[in-house]
DNA sequence: TAGATTGTTAATCGATTAACAATC
DNA sequence: TAGATTGTTAATCGATTAACAATC
């Protein structure tokens, strides 16, 4: 069934069809159809026709979908019926504040260990998990079993803790440090480069400035 | 010069090149062949001289590009040379970590102000900035002319925000409430939404085992 | 000048939208 | 059954890649 290779554009939308879709079920609505979902959302109804049948039908005809149904589908296919085992690499103030943030149990997303080089901060807690040393790194996330590395660490360092990070199994990295990573395929990383976001936004403000306020 | 409309897709690699141009003029390499360039970045020499002819010529035939030239031009471009005042609204763990993170002076970014409801938080510092009351916002970024706001707040209060930054002049937001912003044309908004981050990863976690470890 | 490499046009590829027959 | 709406094929649009003449 999910023989095909589905795209990253068609991927990038699963997270977002999954929120509409939920915030629909907690108000109680049991079916939509493509049209209604795409007045909600702001996309067309045949990119959702399109993107929901890269899955297999999940609609009927003269009915739509069934909004429960979908969600768990939805995700389903997202993988958040697995558990995934996160550590998070730098407990600085992002790091911490990650720890804190990503509060993501009920999707799955378990907040395993976090990491740090900075003798003062090992010990310390964070949501009731302990900063360790980064001697303990390597062994923690093979013994652990850990699939999800999240990286806040200087640039400088990142290429280093990567490697170790590959070589004891794992899966995905997100990246918040501010350089291209270096992984053998097989490993996925998603980047969050907020000083990108902030020049983009730069650019954009500007346009708008040129073309309208001239 | 710049008239013709440039895609999003182009803008988003503007920050990518910027940064591997400032790599290779802090290397002190003087010139760079889009087909050098494309086996650094791993993308083709073709998109790199497609992205750079939007904005006008800026190689030179049989040479290539000058490497201190593109990165003051490219950065001219996204709008680095002038200031752009920005202030957090949120100062819970993740607000206060950007409030130290965001460290972009010299990008021409300015930490000017953050804001909280939470009375035991305001007069706290963050970087040297005062935390101050929610009834302060408004006033703030029309008297201090603020263009960004980045948005840390949980998302039942952020439509609500949204509407005051707007009504008060603002002209991007960094959000990372978990909600799409209603925003009037003309007020610019990137989306930094974590939980879709790892959503993502989950999704090619699950995609890569079921491929390749069936 | 000869060689290199851009700027730019043309070809290809992929993603989005439109249309409609199938069917609930 | 008639009406509604999906699933899917076809048409369009836009972005990427290839090719090459212009030119430094």
């Amino acid at each position: 069934m999910e023989a095909k290779e589905i795209s990253q554009a068609v991927i990038g939308r699963l997270p977002r069809y999954f929120r509409y879709l939920g915030e629909l079920k907690d108000e109680g609505v049991e079916r939509i159809s493509s049209h209604e979902l795409s007045e909600r959302m702001h996309v067309t109804a045949s990119q959702i026709r399109q993107d929901f049948n890269n899955f297999g039908g999940f609609g009927q005809q003269g009915y739509g979908y069934n909004v429960e149904y979908l969600y768990h589908e939805i995700g389903r296919i997202l993988g958040l019926d697995k558990e995934h085992n996160f550590v998070i690499i730098g407990a600085g103030n992002l790091g911490r504040a990650l720890g804190n943030y990503l509060n993501f149990e009920r999707r799955g997303f378990v907040f395993r260990g976090i990491f740090d080089v900075d003798e003062g901060l090992i010990g310390q807690e964070v949501r009731g998990v302990r900063i360790r040393s980064m001697e303990e790194l390597e062994e923690f996330v093979r013994e652990e079993e850990i699939d999800i590395a999240v990286l806040t660490v200087p640039k400088l360092s990142a290429e280093g803790i990567v490697d170790k990070l590959v070589k004891n199994g794992i899966r995905a990295i997100l990246n918040f440090a501010h350089v291209d990573l270096n992984v053998p395929e097989g490993v996925q990383v998603e980047n969050v480069h907020l000083s990108d976001s902030l020049m983009k936004l730069s650019y954009n403000i500007s346009r708008y400035i040129r073309e309208n306020e001239p």
